[in-house]
DNA sequence: ATCATCGCTGTAATCGATTCCACGGCTCTG
DNA sequence: CAGAGCCGTGGAATCGATTACAGCGATGAT
């Protein structure tokens, strides 16, 4: 590999020189600099980031941690983050914690040793004392989706409490009182969080949430079929399931067909987070939205803000329900969302 | 950051020693191992793997370059791959091309500029000169999914050649006859390929593969819905569509509702890579499926064998039909591969 | 007793960049 | 015309690791 030394040899100047040119440092003539350029393109030369790194103590790159690659939502998030972060001149590392928390510490760890100049992360199911010191020791982070209770970094995120209320104003117009919810890991605060906004939207309309009605699954698909199935079984099965997330939604459906029963004539069936596959599935899944793009480039900047010295901000953004087949018939206002 | 001098110090030794400790080279006393490792403990200190990549000039990383992260068959790909490398002491960053080729060689670059050990690639739509270079400069590369010709690099890949023939006789089983498919890209091996094969197998049924029958798409969605819409206003539109890949098949599938055709009383439809939604479609969507385990495995292990300077080989793994209900109702006997 | 050998250790060079500092030459000012 | 100031430049230190080499004491062989 040609390194800077090479290109002074080559231009017949000092490497400080070069330096200065690749950096567009000002005091270069104007002579030497057209030498150096020259010299860079003869020899196609390309600064070795791992020095240029070692000395600035500077990377230039940011890691994300992920709980689920699998999950279309995560990929899609990853792709904006991506985006948002080349154009503030970052790369981005992608760690996929696959919801195990020793994969998501594996990879926070590799992460930090490659010295990456911040980190967002997605936190797993559990608890990670890591993720805490980590936090603590001041290496700028961000969580963005998911978030752990006492560790003080901001949090961007989408807020669904207001579409749940819609979501379930839109079942009980439609007649349909019986309501179950296959809820995240308790550990999540996404999971957490659904279950209680849930709750309170039934309150409002004056309906129970039993507990015998609250599945536990843990935002994989085949939880989400284990928990339908219990559904299913109850004496007074629920008449529509939501499920916390749409790896679970779809184990639902599974479960729902293999009963031999019908969506929506038999069952209901909504989830959150909406993905490109919910239309074309039989039926076209009811969803609640979220406003990836903004998530992942508010998260991107967010960060950067803190990796730059800027102060940053938590943001939430709203998510908003998107009303397809799955639940019964939607009148025509309410398809107006679609 | 506590660096090793820290650590030497602490445990009153040279950073020598503790280096030797670290890296558990023989001649290091005991004592000295036991007072290190108690002062890498107390620290907390871990080694800058900037610092250590630029002395030994290698990095234990993999870049992976795709070409759409948004494909759930790469992202499959992605994590099998990612997964293979660790387990082989590597790390992998991942960069996506979105199939543009200026994005594919800004990753390429910005990868090797890291100076990243080896690069898994599955090269986009187009010619990129820069690829070739990279190649012939000696980087240790390998192709994977799709290759370019004329680039000599080692090629991990599935054979759809079989499963093709396989289709094409289930269709013909069904009584299908007039069949038409969605080419990918036709500078991508994959999309050229699967045309051949496909005219192939038809050729061996004594059917013919007019050119109207042969739409030009670009392995987005977007793209299988305009070229089915061109299919489907044919004077005498095809019986079967088939998708080179998951994507177009979804848009294909979009068109013919938008349409208000059925699916498969008024049209059949395959695609090429099955992916986990196609069971949920509606209706669930005969497929052919590339083990996509194998072949990310089978890619790692063969570029961590250049880098490592043993020789690799090229792969070629079979794909396999998947008969679901998209293009008529299988016979119990073809269902049986499900 | 002497010298070679072995085990352990530290000093210092090195990887490829950035950047502080000093220096030479020039212009400008008084 | 002397001194200040500026511009362009190069030498050398530095980042945090690895590793060649040399030195040192202890041991064993002759």
């Amino acid at each position: 590999m040609t390194s800077i030394k090479d290109v002074a040899a080559q231009a017949g100047v000092s490497v400080a020189t070069v330096s200065r040119v690749l950096n567009s440092h000002p005091s270069v003539s104007p002579d030497a600099r057209t030498r150096v350029l020259a010299a860079v393109d003869a020899l196609g030369y390309r600064p070795n980031a791992v020095a240029r790194s070692l000395r600035t103590d500077q990377t230039r790159t940011l890691g994300l941690v992920i709980s689920d690659v699998l999950n279309p939502y995560f990929t899609e998030l990853a792709r904006f983050v991506e985006e948002e972060a080349r154009a503030l001149g970052y790369s981005v590392i992608i760690g996929n914690a696959d919801e195990r928390p020793e994969l998501q510490d594996h990879h926070v760890r590799t992460l930090l040793d490659r010295r990456i100049d911040g980190l967002l992360v997605s936190p797993a199911d559990g608890d990670s004392p890591l993720m805490s010191d980590v936090a603590r020791a001041g290496t700028p982070m961000v969580f963005v989706d998911r978030w752990m209770p006492g560790v003080d970094v901001p949090v961007v995120r989408a807020d669904g409490r207001l579409a749940i209320r819609d979501l379930v104003a839109h079942l009980h117009a439609l007649g349909r009182r019986r309501l179950a919810i296959i809820a995240g890991p308790a550990a999540t605060t996404t999971g957490d969080e659904r279950v209680e906004a849930f709750r309170e939207a039934l309150r409002a309309h004056e309906l129970a949430l039993p507990d015998v009605y609250i599945g536990q699954g843990d935002f994989q698909a085949d939880s989400g079929r284990r928990v339908t199935e219990r559904f299913l079984a109850l004496p007074e099965p629920p008449e529509v399931v939501f499920a916390a997330d749409n790896l679970m939604a779809l184990g639902a459906l599974d479960a729902i067909r293999a009963a031999g029963l019908r969506v929506p004539q038999d069952i209901g069936l909504a989830a959150f987070d909406d993905i490109p596959w919910f239309v074309h599935t039989d039926p076209p899944i009811t969803a609640i939205a979220q406003p990836t793009g903004e998530l992942g480039r508010a998260a991107v900047r967010a960060l950067v803000d803190i990796v730059e010295g800027r102060s940053p901000q938590s943001v939430t953004l709203p998510a908003r329900l998107v009303v397809r087949r799955s639940c019964g018939e939607p009148t025509s206002d309410q398809r107006s969302n679609l």
